[in-house]
DNA sequence: CTGTTAGCGCGTTCAT
DNA sequence: ATGAACGCGCTAACAG
């Protein structure tokens, strides 16, 4: 069917792209007036058998395509939606996209996609950038103050937040229950014996840390003491804290996150220091790779592009009427595996010694 | 200045929002026409002071921002670029579309993104419908046939590729030096010693593929025997397919890509076998994570971020005329990091004993 | 320097 | 069932 009009275009020549065709050119192909040309296109109205093939014919012939800006103009809308994410490199935020994407391609929506480089005071203007292009935006874990989140919310047509809840706005979310999931974490610590584990903390402006912390006021105690350690978001930041975690005299590391916890196993790794044996370490979100190093990382597991797919679902149940504040709670669930076992009195001994090359 | 705007609509209610303010509420707002309006923004033709600040207030107060596709109707083109990667779960694809969407928002552009999930039956379909919103696609190894990209070619109005040169068809490409990259590891491993490698292939269907199987017929021989065995391009297909690498009695597996030797990698964990010493492995592109396994991933580096860029530039460079075939090569370098050495009597022994469990 | 007019490509009314 | 005419929001012509 396309065959016939790309390859006729193709047989032109070498470089000339002709300018693509109107309704206008279909119309007059067709011997039809462009209403019709319409109404066959868009079967909003009926259309003889026999006009209806002429047209047909005539837009496999020239390849026709309706112009998606002048039906944006008249519809109002531009079936797409935006996503804003602080980076794609991490595995999470493109998983994330990855579900937004497939859901939307699903339902015939485009796309668009922009990254603010981790930087906090460049979603707002991001947002606000694609919000023109697209009906609506689906934010990613926001960096952003409430206050910004708030007021931006009111200039953005329709706006889901992923792993940002927020009390006072009622803007529709999806996000993880980082509370349930850092209990787990802890209670498993706890259960193994350990009594002092190292916190590798996410960036402070993410609600998802804040969360964390919610999470780790009510678990911390007598029975388990939680260092807190500065870190990051990236594999990097958890590659740098792994010293202090090792100087902190936790028995166990629980990262931020995987992407996090992976850059600490390294260092781990580099100084020598064996996992679980000497130390024990915990990721969040359970990415891909995480089954894949050695040993293999206990964590909590969020189906990310799951996540995309429940932020697209709010992005459409949001459109019919001013019908917000819905929110998504997913929950995670705890996969211990290689890198948490009992803590060893032998582990701080071993580990002055492997301090020394 | 957004502040006004913004929250003067903020205050009108719950969940009350106001249709976006077009150029002649403005006006109106002003006292103007919309033409003077249109002037002071675009900056087109000369303003008296005393008019454009009264323009500059409504707008603020308004929050006017002029749609676009009211402006991309009348310009005839959309400041959008699509792109069309096979998954966006496989870190190297999302590294190249940061790469484009940095560059294209530097350059005011938005980018629009399609996830094709690996099947090359959906590639042509994703880029012609992602063309119709944007006024060009930069297309990510493309798994298509040679033919049919020749005639996608002609149907999109500026088509990039990534990671697939095209001798018949002009089509502007940026893509790594398989062949040098493969000889380099070629090169490394016959250094070590190894005489026969096990190479975990990719797709069929990728152009790289057969890059990377013109290299192997060239450094193949009869002092490096190389194994072919089917693999894939995800680190699941490198997991499935390490024990197969590892009957065939090979000293060293040379993977596709770092991420499905990540996925061979865990298999020797899980198996016993241990890198380097009983067999080496080398990966390609050096992802972020080959950095933070253990042993750490002999690979090939490739910038895939500026792969993005470079895809961009080309982009852009085919806009101005219908200049076409300009091809960027990428020279990849190779990075011997731990989990190669040379083979050991021992490794094929042991091996043995490793199987029974 | 400014306002008025026309038209980008399409879908939808209103007539026929 | 079909065609003619209008207008979506904007800017580039053309007047004044």
């Amino acid at each position: 069917m396309w065959c016939n009009a790309a390859m006729g275009r193709a047989q032109t020549g070498t470089g000339a792209r002709p300018p693509r065709a109107t309704i206008i050119d279909v119309a007059r192909e067709a011997g039809v007036s462009p209403a019709t040309v319409s109404r066959v296109l868009t079967g909003s109205k009926p259309v003889s058998a026999e006009p209806e093939q002429r047209v047909r014919a005539a837009v496999a012939r020239l390849g026709y395509r309706p112009n998606p800006a002048a039906q944006g103009l008249l519809r109002g809308t531009t079936s797409a939606v935006g996503v804003v994410v602080p980076d794609l490199s991490n595995p999470y935020f493109a998983e994330v996209l990855k579900g937004v994407t497939n859901a939307a391609q699903h339902a015939d929506f485009r796309t668009l996609v922009a990254d603010t480089g981790e930087k906090a005071g460049a979603e707002r203007d991001a947002a606000l950038e694609l919000s023109r292009w697209a009906d609506g935006i689906v934010l990613c874990s926001p960096r952003m103050s409430q206050w910004e989140l708030t007021e931006l919310a009111s200039a953005v047509p329709r706006l889901v937040c992923v792993n940002r809840r927020s009390r006072g706005s009622r803007i529709p979310a999806v996000a993880v229950d980082f509370e349930a999931g850092v209990a787990s974490i802890c209670r498993h610590l706890r259960e193994l014996g350990h009594r002092r584990v190292a916190y590798l903390r996410g960036p402070s402006r993410a609600w998802s840390e804040r969360a964390r912390q919610r999470a780790l006021r009510t678990a911390g105690g007598p029975d388990l003491e939680i260092v807190q350690i500065p870190c990051g978001s990236s594999s990097v930041d958890g590659h740098r804290a792994a010293d202090v975690a090792l100087a902190s005299g936790a028995t166990a590391v629980m990262a931020f996150s995987d992407y996090v916890a992976l850059g600490a196993l390294a260092r781990f790794d580099e100084l020598g220091v064996a996992v679980p044996e000497e130390i024990s370490l915990t990721g969040f979100d359970d990415i891909a790779l995480s089954r894949l190093v050695s040993p293999r990382l206990t964590t909590v597991t969020v189906d990310k592009q799951d996540l995309g797919r429940r932020a697209w679902q709010l992005f459409i149940d949001s459109g019919a009427d001013g019908r917000t504040g819905s929110t998504v709670e997913v929950m995670p669930e705890l996969v211990v595996r290689g890198s948490t076992a009992a803590p060893t009195a032998a582990g701080s001994i071993e580990r002055e010694i492997v301090h020394e090359r």
